[in-house]
DNA sequence: TCTTGAAGCTCTAGTGACTAGAGCAATTAC
DNA sequence: GTAATTGCTCTAGTCACTAGAGCTTCAAGA
């Protein structure tokens, strides 16, 4: 058995964010010891490591508890866990083109500056004017 | 003079925000007409102008407060505006750098799957194994 | 001038995914 | 046995808004 700390060094997740995970209904209530502190067992650890997996990897505590959900009935069919994945990879894809664009204004901006003062910086100026930008961003 | 919903129209920051942001002090408390309505001026249009631009590149409240304070002394050196310029710049490239792993790996575990069923769907097979993983990430 | 509907006002609470802190109780190592 | 560490619950804070209730003001047409 596993107490909190134990599972927290495990998996990499914070004490106080498994117990958040707890309330949240992501995991569920493990046991407890006579002294009523908490008590999990490798089964819960698995879970959690799967929780902490899914997370890095962006996906939202509500598409986690869906795959969580599909999981417990490995004889259904599993288009629905693969829709999950493929919206969070759009989604990703969609974060890395719009931050790019950022980039790609921002090393304008920030490499334009050869003022010496405030008055005369780039970095100020081109805030204050979006007709300054390349292209439409944002 | 601007009402808030013209104020809003023109610069694509929606009407509560623009309160929020009055209250967060990010833009100062305007006049207001007799029946308490706010009333804005060309200055405050373009103040807010420079924070939308600021948001839509990623510069958080904070640091959008202090480029306003910088605006204010056109006299000072502009270093502390290039500073703040160059950690957004920094800070979105480590995004995006991050978000390309997520990508990797998402495209892996989202195009492996020909399982008929969650039973041996390799999403969910994935996120329970941190060992399928092709590298680390998160 | 009157009316009506849109736009404005304040205030509180909710979002997501935690994080921090107070004030205790239990466990563990020496 | 005792001291340090870990654990417990509970509340509130983070960021940057967003939503809703319940009310008032404004602007345009009849």
């Amino acid at each position: 058995m596993f107490s909190i700390g134990d599972l927290s060094r495990r998996t990499g997740v914070k004490v106080p964010t498994i117990r958040y995970y707890e309330q949240m209904g992501l995991v569920a209530a493990p046991e407890r010891s006579e002294g009523n502190q908490r008590r999990y067992s490798r089964q819960e650890l698995e879970r959690l490591a799967f929780i902490r997996h899914a997370r890095d990897l962006g996906f939202a505590v509500e598409d986690i508890r869906a795959l969580i959900e599909l999981s417990f009935h490995p004889e259904q069919p599993c288009g629905h866990a693969d829709k999950i994945a493929q919206e969070q990879l759009i989604s990703v894809r969609e974060k890395i083109a719009q931050l790019k664009r950022l980039e790609t204004e921002l090393e304008r901006i920030a490499s334009c500056c050869d003022g010496k003062t405030v008055g005369d910086c780039y970095v100020i100026r081109a805030l204050s004017d979006h007709a300054l930008c390349a292209d439409e961003h944002g």
